[in-house]
DNA sequence: CGTCTTTGACCAGCGC
DNA sequence: GCGCTGGTCAAAGACG
């Protein structure tokens, strides 16, 4: 095992992709043993830091609670760029900070999509959604930018749902640490139900365990840290569903999408655009994941 | 001893 | 048809 998404990973196979000294590695889910859902974990090669994981597939058994509240971290984001380029929006209800209450839902979205990131999103942030398919979100010291690169396929509106992808990036503007933590989710969904993640994390903090990046096997972590690093994914895993479900109480059966931060939009902006212009490290991993973004999309996945 | 990782071999798809 | 590349298989070794 490596780093806990909350689903188990069984690992098959390694390889040296071209173009990439990087190994890429290929897990496939043990939780059952039919399911089809397949892993790929490489380094980005611009930033060794980086990790960008790739899911393909979709669960064909129940998952864990902490593979939910950690799918929940992507496939929200996803859940609300989707319920926002389509008008059917009514498998998706948005939470008060813009967290999705259905992390599962349809076939389109397959709810079996999982981001290989310990360094999720606040629970209580807020989302801003910007005109041009762009959003930012931000707690105290997290803030969020999200890119919409939200396409829709006009040949594709059929029953299967709308073929989409898009980008999250999240990342730390906050100056009162060295450590930079963020992260960038890449999500695209065709038309057979299968939907990949392109995650990418990263934190210049080495030892921290939440981040699992650390030592330099990328997909050998069985070892040394392992304990504690579950420990505090069991944590923040159990804070972020607190979090979740005290939203959902408080929130009923509301659907509404808008919030009350029209007031902060400029400074959240300009925190963003600070952030991405000042880490050279966020700026390279932008430009791997929009290039895989754009590969994908040129593959006609 | 069971489980998991490692790693070379094998296979299929694709371009030339 | 041939070579390249990505993905998978499976035997062997490591680990608890």
């Amino acid at each position: 095992m490596q780093m806990n998404d909350g689903c188990q990973w069984r690992k098959y196979g390694q390889k040296i992709a071209k173009g990439n000294p990087c190994p890429r590695a290929y897990y496939r889910c043990t939780v059952s043993p039919s399911c089809p859902v397949r892993k790929q974990v490489q380094r980005c090669i611009d930033d060794m830091s980086i990790l960008i994981t790739t899911y393909e597939g979709t669960h064909n058994h129940p998952l864990p609670v902490s593979a939910t509240a950690m799918a929940s971290t992507t496939s929200a984001a996803a859940s609300m760029l989707q319920s926002r380029s389509t008008t059917s929006s009514s498998n998706n209800q948005l939470l008060p900070g813009g967290l999705s209450s259905n992390f599962f839902a349809g076939p389109s979205t397959t709810s079996t999509t999982l981001f290989q990131s310990s360094n999720i999103r606040q629970p209580l942030a807020q989302q801003f959604y910007f005109p041009n398919n762009t959003s930012i979100s931000t707690t105290t010291s997290h803030p969020t930018v999200t890119l919409d690169l939200t396409v829709l396929n006009p040949s594709s509106s059929s029953h299967l749902g709308p073929r989409y992808s898009s980008t999250c990036l999240s990342f730390s503007s906050s100056s009162s640490s060295s450590v930079l933590p963020w992260n960038i989710t890449t999500s695209y969904n065709n038309n057979n139900g299968y939907f990949t993640n392109y995650g990418i994390m990263s934190q210049q903090n080495k030892s921290n365990p939440i981040v699992g990046s650390h030592g330099l096997d990328i997909n050998n972590d069985r070892s040394h840290s392992k304990s504690q690093f579950q420990e505090a994914n069991n944590s923040l895993y159990q804070s972020y569903m607190k979090n979740i479900i005290s939203q959902s109480s408080t929130s009923g059966t509301t659907t509404a999408t808008t919030h009350n931060h029209q007031q902060s939009l400029t400074e959240t902006i300009a925190a963003a655009t600070k952030a991405i212009t000042s880490n050279p490290k966020f700026q390279s991993a932008l430009a791997a994941a929009l290039t895989s973004f754009v590969d994908k999309g040129e593959n006609g996945l």
